[in-house]
DNA sequence: AGCACGCCGACT
DNA sequence: GTCGGCGTGCTC
């Protein structure tokens, strides 16, 4: 029997299979999709089953054996093998990365060695000394850990031992699962069958009887000690006296322990809710891969919608994937999911520990859910029966993979919907221009919702050009519209909330004598001013410094602090404000573990006025007394050297102007511009989505941007900058020779930064409508440089679905 | 990617 | 003479 696996080596000569002999005694088991373990050249690796066969192209005396099955099921199902060969071609991929992306992290291997004191060896007294120091009574030492606490002379010593064969290297491959386990008592004496000397108990050690009695009419024979409410000594007694024992009984962890979740029933559904529910509907009951995009303005209730929906899918005994940006993945979302389907679902998010993540995804492995809810990897949630997926939010940039294998979920969800004969549902109040001219063009079956829930009105919004508060004198980065709008909400005790969407103090220091700007010395960047340490930071490669008290270049003291984060901004609210109490929630205070929660709770009890912060409060925030929003540099974003700067500034103007007014209170939005005229900032004031639509459509046909045209970006880089340059060339020159005359290819182009960490950033864009052979043509591409890549110098990704152009 | 094999320079 | 530099090529 052979096992045909893909190892765990990622490198363009070893992604392939490669056949391993099946010893006979794991024949029964050895299933497609399980991990192994396997002797791969001179040390062990992880791999997985591909598929099993009968013979080998290999002749018999080269193959070996695999060493051992990591698994006894298989924590990939076929259909996440297929899908696995469809997504390293699409994402030009290597196929162990997308392999082990399918899987949580805590199943990936862990590559260790062992030194193992060899028996019987003839050394020298002084070697035996050396040796047995080191190893004391150990059996076995770690080599990491040996080699960071021993000495130089140690490391010479211990390699020539190996070399003289008294200690031996073994390599071992472990992974990272491991289980929760609760302290148990057990009864193993019945008081009924043993009457006599139950009744002795109960006459000298009245709680230690009250125990056993209580212990014999469980159901279960055994119970958890911390829930036995009774000192240890009780306890101790009776495991003297053999009534019972303490055993470990592995539990699954559970993230959401000790909280109640009340269910919830259906909501009654608006006539807009409902029929678009209606249009679902017969896709899930005919089984049929249909994809719905789902635009409907903030609050116009799409959550509701998706648990009807899931539920229909649940009746029909199958399966539900919802997919949610990490970002918005809130404590309120999470809520309304369990309240309404309890038990039943499974949460996957990056708040959970490693182990919590293993288990949630066990329990949709093993079939104890049917509702997986997470973000972007849950697309990859191994259930057996999908009825359904719905992807909310589905123009943020989070759903796309931006390290290998670079994948968008968008594409992986409807391929599985397509495996499966299920219905995709891409909802947004802002879809990405690509879905939306899908829906237009009925690629995607269209479905629209304009009104919010109770008919609430939509909020007023108002923009301010900043350009003329200047001119009036005004040099703060509060209009006076916005400050007074604040003094009247606070007076009213209603609630603010602030955006800007850049963190920390300022953004760049520079002196005003000279024009000397702080830069990185190993990118091309300037350095973020952070306040409150005092220093000059660089956010791609982590350089820091202190600030100069005089310009390094001049010598003049004049330095100033240019752009404002919202530390800054924080601190003049103070100053115009100084009854407003505010919350900063940015990257900086949100750090630990559940502070991002704790502080939207403590803004939902009205311990503050004003919620400022960054993107990460632009969604999900619903509270009824949320009147006034106000974004304070709206054209921040519009500048960026990238293509969907515009659709980004709409999607999240208008995201951020649907936290107002979604409840009784009307609400009113205020957005202060350097470029009020342009139009991804006017239409928010329309909530004119299509109107947007149109316009960028126009500006995208021009350029020759998606949609009209798909994108593939090649990017570059290397230490030196004559090499990076000559490579992308070869590449474009490649292109330029291999695909169609339809396809565009641009490039070689410096990266917007062109230089991080040192290395010189390159990049290479092709636009193309139809190209049959692309994946094959940019898999070959790597074949150009076959040396150079391995030496680690130059470095080649290709993206099929870029975002960002930096 | 690792790791061994193999071929050249600077050292006890 | 040998130790160790890293260029080259292979892994069922």
């Amino acid at each position: 029997m052979i096992a045909r696996i893909i190892v765990d080596v990622s490198a363009k000569q070893t992604d392939r299979q490669f056949d391993y002999l099946v010893p006979p005694e794991y024949e029964p088991l050895a299933t497609p999709g399980m991990r192994v373990v396997v002797s791969f050249g001179p040390r062990k690796v992880q791999g997985f089953i591909l598929s099993i066969g009968q013979d080998s192209s290999i002749s018999n005396d080269k193959l070996k054996a695999l060493d051992s099955l990591t698994d006894l099921v298989p924590p990939l199902t076929t259909e996440l093998i297929e899908l696995s060969v469809w997504l390293k071609n699409h994402a030009v991929s290597n196929h162990i990365s997308v392999l082990k992306s399918m899987l949580p992290s805590a199943m990936r291997a862990n590559y260790r060695k062992h030194l193992i004191l060899n028996d019987d060896v003839d050394c020298s007294e002084s070697d035996r000394e050396f040796l047995l120091k080191q190893f004391q009574d150990k059996p076995l030492l770690d080599w990491d850990d040996w080699y960071k606490h021993a000495t130089t002379f140690e490391h010479k010593e211990m390699s020539r031992a190996i070399n003289d064969g008294f200690v031996r290297v073994e390599p071992v491959v472990a992974t990272g699962e491991t289980t929760k386990t609760e302290r148990h008592v057990r009864l193993i004496r019945d008081p009924k069958t043993s009457e006599e000397a139950f009744l002795t108990l109960a006459k000298r050690t009245k709680k230690q009887a009250e125990i056993v009695q209580w212990l014999s009419e469980q159901e279960t024979d055994h119970y958890p000690l911390k829930q036995l409410s009774v000192s240890s000594s009780v306890i101790k007694g009776l495991e003297e006296k053999g009534w019972v024992e303490k055993t470990d009984v592995v539990i699954g962890r559970d993230p959401y322990e000790g909280r109640e979740f009340k269910q919830t029933t259906n909501m009654e559904l608006m006539a807009e809710q409902q029929e678009v529910f209606e249009r679902i509907l017969p896709a899930i009951e005919e089984e049929r891969s249909e994809i719905f995009l789902l635009r409907g303005v903030t609050g116009s209730g799409k959550t509701e919608i998706y648990l009807q929906t899931i539920e229909k899918v649940l009746k029909k005994r199958k399966e539900a994937i919802m997919l949610v940006p990490e970002i918005s993945l809130t404590p309120q979302m999470v809520t309304r999911f369990k309240e309404r389907f309890g038990s039943r679902v499974a949460v996957l998010h990056s708040a959970l520990s490693k182990g919590e993540k293993y288990d949630e995804w066990q329990r949709i492995r093993k079939g104890e859910v049917d509702v997986a809810v997470g973000a972007r990897s849950a697309v990859f949630a191994p259930f057996q029966n999908i009825g359904m997926i719905i992807i909310d939010e589905e123009h943020e940039g989070s759903y796309k993979q931006e390290e290998e294998p670079r994948y968008h979920a968008r594409d992986v969800a409807i391929k599985r919907a397509e495996l499966y004969h299920c219905p995709v549902i891409l909802g947004s109040a802002t879809p990405s221009l690509e879905s939306y001219a899908r829906a237009v063009k009925g690629v995607y079956t269209l479905l629209e919702m304009e009104r919010r829930v109770n008919d609430v009105a939509m909020p007023d919004v108002t923009i301010v050009d900043m350009k003329d508060e200047l001119r009036h004198g005004n040099r703060s980065m509060f209009s006076d519209a916005l400050i007074e709008r604040m003094r009247n909400r606070i007076e009213k005790q209603e609630q603010i909330v602030l955006f800007l969407n850049r963190r920390g103090y300022s953004t760049f220091i520079m002196c005003r004598d000279c024009g000397y700007v702080a830069e990185c010395p190993h990118c091309d960047i300037s350095l973020t001013y952070h306040q409150p340490i005092n220093q000059l930071q660089c956010h791609y490669c982590g350089y820091h410094h202190t600030v100069p008290h005089q310009c390094p270049e001049c010598t003049s003291d004049a330095i100033r602090y240019f752009g404002t984060g919202t530390q800054k901004v924080e601190e003049e609210l103070q100053e115009v404000i100084p009854e407003a109490r505010v919350i900063r929630m940015d990257v900086d205070t949100t750090g630990r573990k559940g502070s991002h929660e704790r502080l939207l709770s403590a803004f939902g009890n009205h311990e503050a006025d004003i919620l400022l912060g960054t993107q990460m409060i632009a969604k999900g925030l619903d509270f009824p007394d949320i009147t006034l929003v106000g974004v304070l540099a709206a054209d921040a974003m519009l500048h960026l050297p990238d293509f969907r700067a515009s659709e980004r500034t709409f999607q999240l103007l208008t995201q951020v102007s649907g936290r107002a007014g979604r409840h009784l209170k009307a609400g009113e939005v205020i957005i202060q511009s350097y470029t009020p005229e342009h139009y991804s900032i006017q239409d928010v004031t329309k909530h004119d989505f299509t109107g947007f639509f149109q316009k960028e459509m126009l500006m995208r046909k021009q350029a020759g941007y998606p949609p009209y045209y798909f994108l593939v970006l090649i990017h570059v880089s290397d230490e030196a900058l004559d090499a990076a340059v000559l490579a992308t060339e070869k590449i474009a020159n490649y292109l330029k020779n291999n695909l169609s005359d339809q396809a565009k290819i641009y490039g070689p182009v410096a990266s917007s930064i062109a230089r991080i960490k040192d290395r010189y950033r390159y990049q290479c864009m092709v636009k193309y409508k139809i190209e049959p052979n692309l994946t094959e043509t940019l898999r070959n591409l790597y074949q150009l440089f076959d040396g150079e890549l391995n030496k680690g110098g130059l470095q080649v990704t290709v993206d099929t679905s870029p975002n960002m152009m930096l």
